[in-house]
DNA sequence: GAGACTTGCGAGATCGTTCTCACAAATCTT
DNA sequence: AAGATTTGTGAGAACGATCTCGCAAGTCTC
């Protein structure tokens, strides 16, 4: 009896016990190039009895592709985004023969450096990043320069030539203030969500990322569009720690002429003004009205359901998976900007002032 | 001037640049083997000069290590495990050099044996498995048989030799029953959630995973000492898909003589009950209490504030990758069955009904 | 100052696969 | 039946790094 061997069986074993040589067996094996049906069996059945299974590193090298994809995203999961893009994408790669490769930046974008870098290093075939800031972008030009497929998602990067899928949240912000103007409200409180280091402001910070952005100029358009004027209007910014977003909900509340709904950028934001109102002993849908972007199983659950801007986040995964691979198999492609359109849903969390007009009172709290 | 090359920077152009051969420039960039100080510096500004970066596929191929681990989970996002547990892992990992190939299994464990064999085959150095049953097993004995590291987490599987980083789920349990008994309760029902295909059920299903189970037996403990007999208790067991759960919350409301609290045994099953609550304008806290397992933010955000068993799930993770890499650098460990302790963080989901006896009453309807 | 030891470096093998090329045998053409 | 084409296979290079071994030069020892 021969020697057992105590490591994994590679296709050279495989080729010995069929009585062939390497390239037979490597060619059996992987089915391409000329080679007569009983050779296949026969390498088969070895390969069979001796459990072989290829080595993909070794394949990789050769051949020079890893299967695989990287993925640098935000692991900011109160905003429903990295758990059901992250599926969305590993399913979606799956089913295509990829893996994936993942790595977390915590908004910071030395950590987006460095796992891109990493990502790079270990070959990935093409990377889906959601970018941190709209304001660097030359990490993101440096991938496409080596050569490798980039595809943003749920931010764009003005400056980079990369196909990007975004959701309309212009329009949808805008049919959020659209909604609760026709159910009566006038004062209208806007609480603003974004990374930074300045605690709570109320004025807009310079450098925010795309998708905030474009809340932003909807929540303004749709003001404009009804004539709802600026002392109508509170703006609320706030950094997206664990303490600043209920002091800034506080800030909102304790206004002399309070807002009677609250808009937030965020989940993050309206679990904020969950909490404080909880609190205070205000009902949501009564006492104070929300709209928040983003649905979530909770948004539904709750009683009463939060009015929500829903995002298809998932299709922005599956799509970014397709365009990526789309752009492996054909580098000449050229960039896209792919816009998902957000749908407001409307449960009951904003109240209707039309037929309560009372609620709407001056002092809220 | 030389011809640009298209192509990345080989080790073997560092090594032509620095005038020297490829195993001393190989020595200079890995810091490894007898060199000299100079030859060093030369050869890392030559790199540096090139953008030169080291290609980890042809490192780990050589190497046999890839530095990577993998990672098989079930994407299972209203639980709460998924995000949290995926986000910890990654973030570990990284701290240690490794980075995370991440494949998902819906509960089914055809898809799980293909995970397990794609992310064999790329040669990860380890794995941590979210087993998606404790029925079958030998495909995760296969995994040690290979001599990879396998670490389990959320979940035992008996009859495998693996670590594994579980929580005190009976205990947590237990605790519930014991906290909703103090504040007058009597009348107990219990929501389980368990995968298979059997719609909804008041008989206990024979295959659980370990973690439903210890939640099941640490209610019944409870009930046990506190001598909570059997017909103060209603059982449903309820298959984790869409429809099923807010079924199961009318089978358990409906009955003649309705439980005062509801005990759940994961967020899927607690957001059916909060959805159907709502509907039928039964007020949480008051009108029908609730504690479900697992925290999020939302429990704690909400009014009132839902009463949670809170599992350590991000220690599970970080837990789960130092034990496996500590297995990856010295594989003679033997496996450790670690149980992390479980917390019953008291919110106000649960009415007292010490103080307002009159809301234990007959009809709840 | 001769032998022993250390230092620094290069040649070549190696990891496991795929791919190119060459060539013999079989089959097809006219 | 001779040449042209097709078919099936093997030898060996290649992917890009690391590692082993050996050797020359320098340093130490007594």
């Amino acid at each position: 009896m021969a020697i057992k061997k105590t490591s994994a069986p590679t296709i050279i074993d495989v080729a010995e016990l069929a009585g062939v040589s390497r390239a037979t067996a490597s060619r059996a094996m992987g089915g391409y190039g000329r080679i007569a049906q009983d050779t296949i069996d026969q390498v088969r059945a070895a390969a069979e009895q001796l459990g072989y299974r290829p080595n993909e590193v070794a394949r990789a090298m050769r051949r020079g592709r890893t299967k695989t994809i990287g993925l640098v995203i935000i692991a900011d999961f109160t905003n429903a985004f990295f758990d059901r893009a992250t599926k969305a994408i590993v399913d979606a790669a799956k089913k295509n023969g990829y893996q994936v490769l993942i790595t977390n930046t915590d908004e910071d974008i030395a950590a987006e450096r460095l796992a891109i870098q990493t990502l790079m290093d270990k070959q990935v075939d093409g990377l889906i990043v959601v970018p941190s800031t709209s304001a660097v972008h030359d990490h993101l030009a440096a991938i496409q320069k080596d050569g490798k497929p980039l595809v943003l998602i749920d931010r764009r990067v003005d400056g980079v030539n990369a196909t990007s899928i975004t959701t309309d949240d212009f329009s949808g912000a805008e049919a959020a203030v659209r909604h609760a103007h026709a159910l009566g409200h006038r004062r209208f409180g806007f609480l603003v969500a974004a990374a930074g280091n300045y605690g709570i402001s109320t004025e807009r910070p310079a450098v925010m990322i795309s998708t905030v952005e474009e809340r932003i100029n909807g929540f303004m358009s749709g003001c404009a569009d009804l004539g709802i004027k600026a002392k109508q209007q509170s703006w609320v910014f706030c950094e997206d720690n664990d303490k600043s977003p209920e002091a800034a909900v506080a800030k909102l509340l304790d206004q002399p002429k309070a807002p009677s709904v609250i808009l937030t950028s965020n989940n993050d934001m309206a679990l904020a003004l969950l909490k404080t109102a909880g609190n205070r002993r205000l009902a949501i849908g009564r006492d104070i009205s929300l709209i928040t972007v983003d649905d979530s199983q909770w948004a539904a659950a709750m009683a009463p359901g939060i009015t929500v801007v829903a995002r298809p986040v998932e299709d922005i995964g599956t799509i970014a998976v397709e365009k990526l691979l789309a752009k492996i198999d054909a580098t000449d492609l050229k960039a896209e900007k792919i816009v998902l359109p957000t749908e407001l849903i409307t449960r009951g969390s904003v109240a209707n002032l039309v037929m309560y007009p009372e609620l709407d009172s001056e002092s809220l709290r």
